[in-house]
DNA sequence: TATTGAATTTATAAAATCTTTACACAGAGC
DNA sequence: GCTCTGTGTAAAGATTTTATAAATTCAATA
């Protein structure tokens, strides 16, 4: 496997110099940007894997460049923010944002936190549209094509089936299914579960039968793929 | 790379000597302690890479030191037994021991069972998959591939791999795996284990008469590798 | 208000898994 | 050789979990 690439925004050189050396006795390749438009321009250029932005520049401009980078850039961006500046992680959480880290911070969490950013990136968060074989999900259209028709679900199948998209390979419990999509109330509803996987599986099954994609496992959840 | 330091803790002078031989023609920096005080106090001071701790002292201070340290020592400790006393290895186990040896032992066995706890302490098991020659281990995911092929495991036959796997290399006694798999009340049910790995071993094993992932010690428990 | 589609329950058959029993085999000690 | 202990395997219940149909409730809307 390749060294995957981490593009790191910040201002002040000891702490770029500190995760550089870190990251790069980790494995990771590191690139440098100084400034927010240095920064930009370096994504652009050369999308890394995962991003490292100081967000709490006394000029916010780590905020702007939060927002230039989210209009096309889908990976991970994890922002390091000074301790307990709340208005700022919030604030860029909601500008898209994947996770933060105060300073100062431990190694070994923000390598934990790094780790779990790529995973994500890995299966397709972030993309709006996720493809399983015959199946195509479009996250933000809210359709699901088979074998390019069109197919007619619920709302609930729909956020079902996006559930799982979201999880492809993963074993998903069943309280963790009930929690994502009737809410914490419902953790012990097995029952609908079974009656939605059924209602879709004849929906997006060749042979709801015997299925191929929404594969349970007893005892646990479903496995989508 | 630094020599690694190994802490002895054996009221026997000539076994003493005679480790500190074998380990320091190894390449390894050997510092030894008489009785268990000592042995803690230097454990303390000057945190080793391994522990050997003889375990089967008369007055039983063994177990106690075993219990002291593992308090807060989290690296591996492999425990020197005579021969045959299976009640102390297993009590030792259960207590948190990595592994053990029986006295006589080979050295080159004991090198190895060395360098196999020392492997494990490098690599803390904050990954979410173990990889075990053929087999890859999915924790998050809560999959199974064997030569990349997804296997179907039931719900405790994936528990039971996923304890062996983040206790790969160490034996794990019967009683510690009814406990964490069962719970607190089975820790008697062994057959329980002898039908699980037995349909484990079916289908991770090429040779299921010839395991070689999960090995059996007898009297004692199993071990993953 | 009547209709319609969806969501929630209920009931039950079927499948999968776990538990338990029975027995065979190997090695250690006598 | 014999017995005893620990181990492995198969298979028969017992239990749990799952799938499906169908009934009921609910909400939106014409």
């Amino acid at each position: 496997m390749n060294k995957a690439e981490i593009l790191i925004i910040d201002d002040e050189p000891q702490i770029r110099k500190l995760l550089e050396i870190t990251l790069e006795s980790n494995g990771y390749k590191v690139v440098q940007a100084e400034t927010g438009k240095e920064g930009v321009i370096q994504a652009a250029s050369h999308p890394p894997e995962l991003i490292l932005l100081d967000i709490g520049l006394p000029d916010r401009s780590g905020h702007e460049v939060l927002k230039e980078l989210r209009q096309w850039y889908n990976k991970s961006i994890i922002i390091l923010s000074v301790q307990n500046n709340e208005s700022d992680i919030v604030t860029a959480l909601d500008n898209g944002a994947t996770d933060y880290l105060s300073k100062p911070f431990r190694t070994a969490e923000l390598l934990a936190r790094m780790r779990s950013a790529i995973r994500r990136n890995q299966t397709p968060n972030n993309t709006t549209v996720v493809d399983a074989g015959d199946l195509q999900i479009n996250l933000a259209a809210r359709t699901v094509k088979k074998n390019n028709e069109l197919l007619k679900l619920t709302s609930t199948e729909f956020n079902l089936i996006s559930l799982f998209a979201c999880n492809e390979g993963r074993v998903l419990t069943h309280r963790f299914i009930l929690k994502e999509i009737w809410g914490v109330g419902y953790q012990t509803e097995t029952q609908y579960l079974r009656v939605f996987v059924g209602s879709l599986r004849k929906k997006i099954e060749d042979n709801p039968n015997n299925p191929l994609h929404i594969v349970t496992e007893s005892g646990v959840g479903y496995r989508f793929q």
